[in-house]
DNA sequence: GTGGTCTAGACCACA
DNA sequence: GTGGTCTAGACCACA
C-alpha cells in the first residue's frame, strides 16, 4: 500500500497511520466497502509491529471510519469519505492556525510572516508532487 | 511575568517557556543583561513545577541564550537578541513548513489550501493583539 | 427459511443460528423429524459462509438437538421440543439476570431501573410482532 | 481501589474497567478533579497487565471522561459525572433492551417472561447489596 | 514518580 | 485466513 510512516516524526507510529488513511478516503483512494490490508500484511509492509497496526484501525473503527467484517477483515464504511473529508480539512485547519498564531503571537512583522507563507507555498506548489514523504515533524 | 503557559497544548511546558521567552529577547521585552525571574518566583506565578522552569532555563542556558550570573541568578547574554530572531524565525518558519506540507501531502485541493491559510491570515490581522492566549496544540 | 442474521450484532453468526433454532423448534415452528435445509442451501440464503453454518449444525448435534439421518441431512430429534424449551428458558433466563444484575451493581437507583423495565415491557407488548428483527447485540 | 475483575466473563478486562470506573463516576465515588490511581497501581491491584489498565484509561479519555495531567496521572474531567451518568443509562438500558428483546422474539409467552423478570427483580431487591461482586457474563 | 509508545509473542474466536 | 486481547518488558518524555 501506499503509506509511509516516518520514525523520526514526533506523531506516533499509530497517529501516522490514521491520518494517512484518513486522507486516503478523504482523497477516495480508499473507497466504501473496500477492504483494507490486513493487519499482519500491513505491518510487514511497513516493517511496524502487527499491534501497532491495530491500534491505529482500533482507533478508526471508534471513529465509525472502519468497521469490522468478522473474519473477513475490516472495510471503509459507508458514509466515511464524508467524514474524512472534514477531519482532514479540520486538522489541516487546526495545524494552520496554530502556526500562524504562534507566528503572529511571537511578535513577528506581519509582513515578515506573509512572506514566509508565500515562499512556503510557492514551495509547495513548484516542487514535489502530492504522494511525496514529506517532512512532517512538529518538533 | 508574561507568558502565559496552557496546559492543554501538546506543547510541553518547559518547551512553551523556552519558546515564549526566546520570543520576548526577539520582541526586546527581554534585553541583554536583564535578569529573569528565579526558578523559584516563576513556578509560583505559573503554578507549575518547579523542575519545569528549571529544565526551560537549563535548555536556553545551553542554547548560549542566557547565562549565569554567580549569586545573583540568570540573565539574557550578550548577542542574545540576534539569536532569538533567527530562531524565532526558524521555529516559525518550520511549523508553517509542517502545516503547509501536511496541508498538501492530504489530497487537499490547492485552492482549498489558499483559502483556509487567508481565512487564518484574516483572522490574524483584524482579531486579538499579540500576545493574547493562543491554542498552540499540534496534535 | 425463517431466520435473520444481523452482522452487526456482537454474538457471532453461529450463536444467533444456534439460538434462533433452538427458539423455532420450541415454539414448534421445527418440529421433532423435520429435516434442516442443507448447509449449502442455508449459506446461500443467509449470505454467510458455509463454515458458519456448519458450526451451528454442529453445536446442535451435540447437544442432541438435532440428528443425522444419512444421505438425507439433519433432522430435528425426537425429544428436541423439550430440550429446547428449557434451553430457551434459561438462555432468556441468563440474560435477563445479566442485564439486571448489572443494572444493579451500576448504582442505578432501584426506580430508575424498574422504571427502565416497564418502558421496555410496554415497548415489548405493544410494538412488533415476534419474528422481526430486533438489535441483539450485547456490547 | 474498589474494582473487580472477572476473568471469566466474556467482557474483555479492559471493557470491565471501562464500565466500572464509569459507574463509579456516575455514583460520584469518584469526583471530577479527583486522581485515578496510577496505571501501575491498578495492574498491581488487580494482577493485570499495566498496558490492559492504560487501555482502558485510554479508552476513557477519547472519551472526555479522564484528562490527562502531564507527569502527575489522569484525573476526572470537569463534565464528567452527567456524562457517565447518561452512559450508564444507556448501557443498562440497551442490555434490558436486549434481553427483553430476545425474550420476545423466542416465542417465550408474555407471562412467561414477566414472570422471569418478576422473579430476577425479587432476587435484585432482597440479595446482594450493591457493590457485590456478581456474574456480568453474557456468555 | 507519572503516562505513552512500541515491540515480541502467545492465544483465542470467528469465518 | 481474519481481527481482538493480553502479557511481558523496554524505553521515553514529562514534572
Amino acid at each position: 500500500m501506499f503509506f509511509t510512516i516516518n520514525t523520526s516524526d514526533s506523531l506516533p507510529i499509530y497517529e501516522q497511520l490514521v491520518r494517512q488513511i484518513t486522507y486516503a478516503i478523504a482523497g477516495q483512494i480508499l473507497r466504501p466497502g473496500q477492504l483494507l490490508p490486513s493487519v499482519r500484511q500491513l505491518s510487514v509492509e511497513l516493517a511496524i509491529n502487527p499491534n501497532t497496526v491495530a491500534r491505529a484501525y482500533q482507533q478508526l473503527q471508534q471513529e465509525d471510519i472502519l468497521e469490522s467484517l468478522r473474519g473477513r477483515g475490516l472495510a471503509v464504511r459507508a458514509g466515511a469519505t464524508e467524514n474524512c473529508r472534514q477531519m482532514r480539512r479540520e486538522l489541516i485547519s487546526q495545524r494552520l492556525h496554530t502556526a500562524l498564531s504562534e507566528a503572529r503571537q511571537s511578535g513577528l512583522a506581519q509582513t515578515e510572516i506573509k512572506n514566509l507563507v508565500e515562499q512556503h507555498l510557492q514551495a509547495l506548489s513548484t516542487s514535489t508532487p502530492p504522494g511525496d514523504e514529506v517532512d512532517r515533524g512538529v518538533q
